[in-house]
DNA sequence: GAACTTTTTCCTTATCGTGGAATCATATTC
DNA sequence: GAATATGATTCCACGATAAGGAAAAAGTTC
């Protein structure tokens, strides 16, 4: 692994933050590296047009060259097509939002979103990107991949970092990924979102691992028939993994 | 600038091509470096989930990470929010499909896109990027920049690089350039897109050069008063570079 | 206008990225 | 199915080049 790289990447990962704009002496302190390293960084990317520099104050937020690149990563997306008229459908059959989830690392991140038919809401927007037990959608995604990654995945967030939203206890944790997996769907009141509810379930590739989730977040007091909404999302997730058949070449 | 950087970044940008995965022989090929180097660069890319490695087929493409980055970037923009209803309102009055252009290098990029009423339609997607000389949106964004970077930018793409889309005789677009800022709005035929006619006006930040461009569109069959395009086109980037009014952060 | 903070430049050191060559895996051809 | 070719990966010795301390410059605050 190239250290300058790797930095720089990181870098880029901090400026994501919603704060966007930032001093090179407050990257400096949270990359824990001299001011010089870290402006040498910096120029390399404003350069490539990677992060973009404000002439005036001197702040450093990410640049329009990510945008295109993003835009290009996204659209490459094979799932995203397929994903489309199941999403559409899921969300006109359960008249909430419909989201389709994939892994960024150990996060989740939204590819897509279907808007459902009423005002209240819970909205993720396209790229949101948080830890993956974080909401039923996301753990449904979690309970989908390997039971080697699940250990990783605890080591990483008990040991290496510190995820900004509680894990809670590992094996209370294992125990909801089992029992997902089993059920095949999950459902969770109020996991990330307070007064919202979730239902997600894993969609599987050919290698066996999930390669993304879908499901729904709808407002608690909307939740009139929850199992009904399970078969929906189980059905939609099914559907998805089936038309995937061996040949989703993406994660 | 820190050549690995460097070299990483430019690998990305060869990523988005549509041809979408590459074989580390074709990259080393086309960056005229050994096979090695780029499986390195690549590997701590791949670590950081900004490019995806098929373990059957050892292709790259890019890779989820960014794709949250590129939603982040786009989030980020002030210009964005500002331009939605000045969009919305010049679609409307134009009954034509209208966009917001940004720089990013030397190229300029779809921020924005608001749908017109009709089917028949000339599109760009959000993130689509191709050089400034093409088209009059882009055309327009770049006669906003102040000649300097007229002079920079046509001896990029005589001297250093040779663009995917034909120049023309730089006398030819300097002219060009010159009535549009005159002007005050460029109008092109068939100019990038056959049957297209564009109208593009630039959008001024308080630094006095283009920060963006604005403008519709549209099949050419459909234009019959296109000095009345023009007048909406014109005045919606003024509108726009008014409610800037010396606040804009970006670019 | 002075004192402080932050950014930027400079320079020396040894780290670490580089690319050639060897090895291994995979596809292709006969 | 063996042989060959193509491409991916690993290894290693060399030397270019990131790295970070320190100093200078720029900007900010009182």
């Amino acid at each position: 692994m190239i250290q300058s790289i790797a930095r720089a990447l990181d870098l880029l990962e901090l400026l994501k933050r919603p704060q966007r704009t930032f001093s090179i002496a407050q990257l400096s302190a949270e990359m824990e590296l001299p001011p010089s390293t870290v402006h040498r960084l910096l120029q390399t990317l404003a350069e490539k047009g990677f992060v973009y520099r404000d002439e005036q104050t001197h702040l450093y937020q990410l640049g329009p060259a990510l945008i295109s690149l993003g835009a290009a990563a996204a659209h490459g997306q094979d799932l995203r097509q397929m994903a489309g008229p199941v999403l559409k459908k899921l969300s006109q059959s359960t008249a909430e939002d419909a989201f389709l989830i994939i892994p960024s690392g150990y996060r989740g991140l939204v590819l897509c979103h279907v808007e459902g038919p009423n005002n209240l809401r819970v909205t993720e927007k396209f790229g949101y990107e948080i830890e993956m037990h974080c909401g039923a959608i996301r753990k449904a995604l979690l309970a989908g991949q390997p039971r080697s990654f699940w250990q990783d995945y605890i080591h990483h967030y008990t040991v290496d970092a510190v995820p900004p939203h509680p894990l809670g206890s590992p094996d209370q944790l294992l125990g909801e990924l089992e029992d997902i997996r089993l059920k095949g769907v999950a459902l969770t009141v109020g996991d990330y979102t307070d007064g919202a509810v979730g239902i997600g379930a894993p969609v599987f590739g050919p290698e066996g691992a999930a390669v993304a989730s879908i499901g729904v977040i709808c407002p608690a007091a909307r939740v009139v028939a929850p199992d009904q909404l399970k078969e929906l999302v189980r059905t939609a997730a099914a559907e998805l993994s089936g038309s995937l058949g061996g040949s989703i070449r993406w994660l």
